[in-house]
RNA sequence: GGACCUGUGGUGCAGCUCGGAGUGCACGCCGCCCUGUCAAGGCGGAGGUCGCGGGUUCAAAUCCCGUCAGGUCCGCCA
C-alpha cells in the first residue's frame, strides 16, 4: 500500500509494499534490476529490488536493463494469474503489469552476484561496500541497528536521562587504551587525541549538576582488531547522580530489555547475578555464557595428598564433555595443543566407560580419585572428562576457554542469557615497577568493606565495577566513581600515581571535584555487539557500515594513506626513516 | 610481536596428499532462440600472472623458503 513516508516525485510505493489491495492501481516503484527473464520479443520479466523487497514487473516485449541498472517502473498491479503465484516472494501474489521502463542509471555487471546462494569473499565485499549493502542481509542489519538505537533512546528519555554530545577532540590521558593521536595546526607539536570513551567528560558532566546524562557515543582506541573489536566502535553511554549500582542496573536494564524485545519478540523476564569470582571458579571466564552447561568443578580435595605427579598443584580443576568419550586421539592431541597454547602445562583427559576410567593415567590413580573424575558433573558412560591442574586462575581460564571450543552454540543459536557479573577485584596484578594496575579505571569506587584492604592485601580488594555479558560476549561494564578526594587519593597511591602525576593527567578533573561532586556511577555498552547478537551475526562488521580489516585497513578508500606535502607542512610534521 | 587457516577466469568451489599441457563443476558475463518465468529454459562464445618473489626438478597450481593480503585466536583492549 502507498504511505506517505514511502511515495517521492518518481515513485508511488516500495516494491515490498505492493499488495493485493494495490490492484487495479497504475504506480510507478524505482529500483535496482535483481533479475531479468526475457521470453523473446513479446514478454519480458524483471524482478525490481528496492530497500524493501521485490516485485515482479512484466513487460511487454523486449526489456534493455542488465542486472543492477536503476530504474523507474511504471506499471499495473495486478493479480498473477492462476497457477503463476510464486509464494517464496513477499509480493508473490502480484505483479505490475504493462509496464513502461525508463533507465534512471546503466550499471556495469557487479563485482559479485548479490543473492544469497554463495558466500562472497569479505574482502570483496568491503571493497564493494556500497553494492554489498544493497544485499537484504546487510539492508536488514542496519536497520535492526537503527531500530536498537531508537529504542534505546527511547528507553532512556523515558526515564528522565538527557542526550549530551561530548568532545571528539579531547586530552590525551595516558592510561587505558592507547589512543588515537590528532596533531594540532594551531599549536605545532602539541596533540589532541580521540577519546577511547567519554568517561571524564561524563564525569563532569555529573559535577556540572546534569544528573542522568546518556549518549549514543563513538569510542576510538588503536589497540588490535577482532570479530568483536573495531578501532571505532558505539557505546549507549550512561553517567547518573546520587545513585547505587542497583539504580544503574534498573536504568541499563530497561533499555537493554526494551532493545532486546523489539529485536526478538521476546523480553527475557530478568537478567540475572553473579559474582566475579564466581563466574571464573564455574565458567573458567568474567564473560560465562550460560546458554550451556559444562560447569567447571574443583576436584582439589580428592587431590590432596595424590601421588600423581601431573596433579600436584594448587589446583585440580575439571570439566565433563557430554559424549566426549568417542573423540579420537588426534582430537584429544589437539585439545592438549590447544590447553598449552592457553599456557598450561598439559591437559588430562579420561574417558568414562563402562569399564571404568579409559586414560593413559587411569593407572597411576587410586580407588578415591579415581571415583571423584567419573563422578565430575554427573558423568554418564560415553562422557569424557578433561582435567587441568595448575595456579588457581589459570586452570579455570584454559578450561574455560576449552568449554567454549567444545560446547559453545553458535551465535545465531540458543536464547540470549544476560548475566550482571559483579564484585571485580579492583586490581589485577602489578605491573613492572611494582605498583597495582587498575582492573577498571582509576576512578573506580572500591567496596568499601574492603577498603582496609588496601594496605594489607590488596588484590583482595573488590570494587563497585561490574559487567553485562550476553551470551559469553562483554557487553559493557561500568562502576561506582570515586567522588571524594580522601579515597581517591589513596587509589592514586596505590596504583603509583603521584600528585604531580595526578595533577598533569586529571588535574581538571579532580579540580572540578572540589566544587561539590555528587556521588556517582555509570555504565556504558557496545551497541555494535547488542545488535550483531541480535542479528545473529558472529562479527561486528556485519552491523557496521563501513568497517576495517583485522589490519586496520580500509579496503575502500585505501585508508590509512598519505597525506600531503602542504597537510604535513602545516602541521610542522617530520617522519623517522622506517625501521 | 606470535600461532593457525585461506589465496585457482567476474563470483563460489574442486584440483595440491602422491609434480606431467590451465584440467573440471556451478553461477555470472557476451551473442542468438524462446509469450508466464521467478535458481527460467535451449544453442553457441569469451574470459586465467593458479596472490607475489625465489628455490628444487627434465617438468611446479601441486614440493621447499620468503613475502603480501584476508580471516580466527594469543598478546593488547584502564
Amino acid at each position: 500500500m502507498t504511505n506517505p513516508y514511502e511515495s517521492t516525485s518518481l515513485r508511488d510505493l516500495l516494491c515490498g509494499s505492493v499488495t493485493r489491495l494495490d490492484i487495479g492501481k497504475r504506480v510507478s516503484v524505482c529500483g535496482w534490476v535483481a533479475k531479468r527473464r526475457e521470453h523473446g520479443e513479446h514478454l519480458a520479466f524483471v524482478d525490481l529490488r528496492d530497500r524493501s523487497g521485490l516485485v515482479q514487473c512484466v513487460v511487454p516485449g523486449s526489456v534493455d536493463v542488465r542486472s543492477e541498472y536503476v530504474i523507474r517502473v511504471s506499471g499495473t498491479v495486478t493479480a498473477r494469474p492462476e497457477g503463476t503465484v510464486n509464494d517464496k516472494l513477499a509480493t508473490g501474489e502480484v505483479e505490475l503489469t504493462d509496464c513502461v521502463v525508463e533507465v534512471l542509471s546503466a550499471a556495469e555487471p557487479p563485482p559479485f552476484q548479490l543473492d544469497e546462494r554463495s558466500e562472497v569473499d569479505e574482502l570483496i565485499r568491503l571493497r564493494y561496500r556500497y553494492v554489498d549493502l544493497r544485499r537484504e542481509k546487510m539492508q536488514h542489519n542496519l536497520r535492526l541497528r537503527a531500530k536498537v538505537n531508537a529504542t534505546l533512546r527511547a528507553a532512556m528519555d523515558r526515564q528522565g536521562f538527557c542526550e549530551i554530545e561530548t568532545p571528539l577532540l579531547w586530552a590525551p590521558t595516558p592510561e587505558g587504551a592507547r589512543e588515537f593521536v590528532v596533531p594540532s595546526r594551531l599549536h605545532p607539536g602539541d596533540f589532541y587525541v580521540l577519546p577511547q570513551s567519554p568517561q571524564i567528560a561524563k564525569q563532569l558532566m555529573m559535577v556540572g549538576g546534569f544528573d542522568r546524562y546518556y549518549q549514543i557515543a563513538r569510542c576510538l582506541r588503536d589497540e588490535d582488531l577482532r570479530a568483536d573489536r573495531q578501532f571505532e566502535f558505539t557505546q549507549m553511554d550512561i553517567e547518573a547522580s546520587f545513585v547505587t549500582q542497583e539504580d544503574i542496573f534498573r536504568f541499563v536494564s530497561e533499555a537493554v530489555l526494551d532493545a532486546a524485545e523489539m529485536a526478538t519478540g521476546e523480553r527475557p523476564p530478568t537478567i540475572e547475578r553473579m559474582t566475579w569470582s564466581d563466574a571464573l571458579d564455574l565458567y573458567g571466564t568474567d564473560k560465562p555464557d550460560l546458554r550451556f552447561g559444562m560447569v567447571l568443578q574443583n576436584l582439589s580435595a580428592a587431590f590432596a595428598t595424590t601421588e600423581v605427579k601431573a596433579f600436584s598443584a594448587p589446583v585440580v580443576k575439571a570439566m565433563r564433555v557430554p559424549g566426549g568419550a568417542d573423540f579420537t586421539r588426534s582430537r584429544l592431541d589437539t585439545l592438549t595443543e590447544q590447553a598449552k597454547a592457553l599456557g598450561a602445562k598439559g591437559l588430562a583427559w579420561f574417558r568414562v566407560t563402562a569399564d571404568g576410567l579409559d586414560s593413559p593415567l587411569a593407572r597411576f590413580l587410586n580407588d578415591a580419585e579415581a571415583a571423584a573424575i567419573a563422578a565430575v558433573d554427573g558423568a554418564q558412560v560415553g562422557d569424557l572428562i578433561l582435567i587441568v591442574a595448575d595456579e588457581y586462575e589459570l586452570a579455570c581460564k584454559v578450561l574455560g576457554a576449552l568449554r567454549l571450543v567444545l560446547g559453545a552454540p553458535p551465535v545465531s543459536q540458543g536464547p540470549h542469557h544476560y548475566v550482571w557479573i559483579t564484585d571485580f577485584p579492583m586490581f589485577e596484578g602489578v605491573d613492572e615497577d611494582g605498583y597495582l594496575q587498575a582492573a577498571h579505571h582509576p576512578f573506580t569506587m572500591p567496596n568499601l568493606e574492603d577498603i582496609d584492604l588496601i594496605d594489607t592485601d590488596p588484590l583482595k580488594v573488590r570494587s563497585q565495577s561490574y559487567d553485562l555479558v550476553l551470551n559469553g560476549w562483554e557487553l559493557g561494564s561500568g562502576s561506582v566513581r570515586i567522588h571524594r578526594g580522601d579515597i581517591q587519593s589513596k587509589i592514586f597511591t596505590a596504583l603509583g600515581i603521584s600528585d604531580e602525576v595526578a595533577e598533569s593527567r586529571f588535574g581538571f578533573l579532580l579540580g572540578a571535584f572540589k566544587y561539590g561532586a555528587p556521588p556517582h556511577a555509570g555504565f556504558a555498552f557496545g551497541i555494535d555487539r547488542l545488535t550483531a547478537i541480535f542479528a545473529g551475526e558472529d562479527n561486528i562488521r556485519e552491523v557496521i557500515a563501513f568497517p576495517k580489516t583485522q589490519s586496520g585497513a580500509d579496503v575502500m578508500t585505501g585508508a590509512p594513506k598519505q597525506i600531503t606535502e602542504r597537510q604535513t607542512r602545516e602541521l610542522r610534521l617530520k617522519f623517522a626513516p622506517k625501521a
